[in-house]
DNA sequence: CTGAAAGCGCTTACAG
DNA sequence: CTGAAAGCGCTTACAG
């Protein structure tokens, strides 16, 4: 912090308004939209707040106008899992690509996935935050159900909570993903299929195992061959060790998350059990990971950037408008690479 | 949104005050650290803010304090590039660790690497934050310098500009940490050594650098199997490719991130050349990249979490205390895997 | 130990 | 089109 720092205290409204001559009702008329300002005057003081560098206090504005112009990124889940995992990272970017044109700035909210913090409670509900996006909504918890009866709030990923109807989330078709996967691996002439789940407290997980399983059954395969997993790589290694050790004889594997998919891969081939000769894999998300390994992973695609942005716009548009629009199912695709 | 909304709407000091039956004085000093207020007025004003959950107004508080208590996390970086990579998510996990311990918020601003949007500028510049956290640190643009002298920063990394020595930053010694990773690939018999860089514009990869030509330099060895990566898997397999072509005798490499090196591996293993035995592996960071892959990756360790957590403690200290310490030089140290 | 009052930097009716 | 005034919800000297 250098010597200059107080000479640079940022200028206030009134001395915006001493250095132009007019009144601070003025002053604020040209920041707030130039409304009713004399084509002079409003050159005038735009002129001299541009040279005094004059920009609004947050927090005098936030007071009178009874808003934060902030918004909560809560994030439950454990930092490392969830930047680890290139599919979340995305929906970051995308979240923040469409806020980088509002006025609203981010908060960055990580918090246990079972309970949030009380730090993180009283934040979020105590008015700091003008609306909330929710990443990663795990089960075990009724506060984001309290929370979203306070402000606006967009989940990623549709909530647990099925009875939750107004609910406004953005996600894909979970279930339908997981068929358009299995479907691919039946229709390679696989029939010893297994299955490495996400974390049974997620809504994405569970949807995916039932799109497994119905695939499955419309070609009467066997769908016992189910180990659960969590997403990671590790989770996924575990849960292909066990599958091997039940299903010796397995010739595909269908994984929750393309993470997964690597896990389990590299058990595969540690134990020299090719990909695809031998079992072929197809993962979830067409993160990154999918093209990190030495084997592209096929997988189900799902439009993670685009999916953050969308959520982005939702919350925008339900800060502007009360009765923006509930949710929106995105699409997802099969993108066929070297694994399957 | 429910209908409830307006109910809900939070308690002010005034309503906390008439109801507990004393001043606004008086319920602020029992918020603010109760100093001097009697025994039962405490106790009265306590039960009554309990009871009313009762949320001091942020905007308000900051208008008078004239702190925000925000502090920013500036990501100069590609968002998909930065949480892809590992260790940059330790280091984020670090710092909310030890601010979840504060009443600080963390404010993420994500932006170009080359020159903060103007959005970004007039947010850090407009006295929106109390102080500062920039990670990755590229060159090119005078800003950062600039903000350093309007509050509180500190650098996650040496920042470029060595005439600056009043920066305050935490780093982990990149060229003393380099010269281990290769001075291990020497003592393993190697001596046909090629070593991928990380971005030119940043002060750690030029460190690395430089602890890469020392290592060799000492042992008599040829330098100048070197070819430019970015930390990113895709570069470094790129510089793979080049690197085999320009040697196709090379018997290990050096690889500036682990993110690297997985790339790296998977050209080799592409080409059917085997790590450890035909050319051995040596990454940096010892992020979670270094396990995931099929084969173990040999690295140099940075405290990367630590690294995060020291960032925050250093920024809240100089919060509290502007001469607070300077800056930090974490250890390094070799971590012995499957691929040297 | 407690309260009345001023003030932090804005916006927004309200007059003119 | 422009200015004076009130008020957003707090904290903090200042009296008592």
């Amino acid at each position: 912090m250098s010597v200059q720092e107080q000479s640079r205290r940022a200028p206030t409204l009134e001395e915006v308004a001493a250095a132009a001559g007019v009144s601070r009702s003025t002053v604020s008329r040209v920041i707030n939209g130039g409304a009713k300002v004399s084509p002079d005057v409003l050159r005038l003081v735009s002129e001299t707040i541009d040279r005094l560098e004059y920009t609004p206090n947050r927090a005098a504005r936030s007071l009178v106008k009874q808003q934060t112009m902030a918004i909560a990124l809560v994030i439950p889940e454990d930092t490392n899992r969830f930047f680890g995992d290139p599919f979340f990272a995305s929906i970051v970017s995308g979240i923040t690509q469409v806020l980088e044109d509002s006025d609203y700035v981010l908060n960055l909210q990580l918090t246990s996935p079972a309970t949030p913090s009380a730090k993180t409670r009283r934040y979020l509900l105590g008015g700091n935050v003008d609306g909330a996006i929710v990443v990663s909504h795990h089960s075990g918890d009724e506060f984001f159900t309290r929370l979203d009866a306070t402000m606006p709030v967009v989940f990623g990923g549709r909530p647990f909570h099925p009875e939750q109807h107004d609910i406004h989330f953005v996600d894909v078709d979970n279930a339908a993903g997981a068929e358009l996967g299995v479907q691919h691996l039946i229709s390679l002439g696989r029939r010893r299929i297994g299955y490495i789940t996400g974390p049974a407290d997620m809504q994405a997980a569970i949807d995916r195992t039932h799109g497994w399983r119905r695939a499955m059954r419309l070609s009467a395969l066997d769908d016992s061959l189910v180990e659960p997993g969590d997403f990671s790589a590790s989770g996924g290694a575990a849960a292909m060790r066990r599958l091997l050790e039940r299903a010796p004889d397995l010739d595909a594997v269908f994984a929750a998350s393309d993470l997964t998919a690597s896990g389990a891969m590299g058990v595969l081939h540690d134990r020299g059990i090719r990909v695809p000769d031998d079992v072929a894999v197809v993962g979830f998300d067409d993160s990154p990971a999918a093209v990190r390994g030495e084997i592209g992973i096929t997988t189900v695609r799902q439009p993670s950037l685009e999916m953050g942005r969308e959520m982005a716009r939702m919350l925008l548009g339900l800060l502007r408008d009360h009765d923006a629009q509930r949710s929106r199912i995105m699409p997802t695709e099969l993108v066929r690479r070297a694994s399957a």
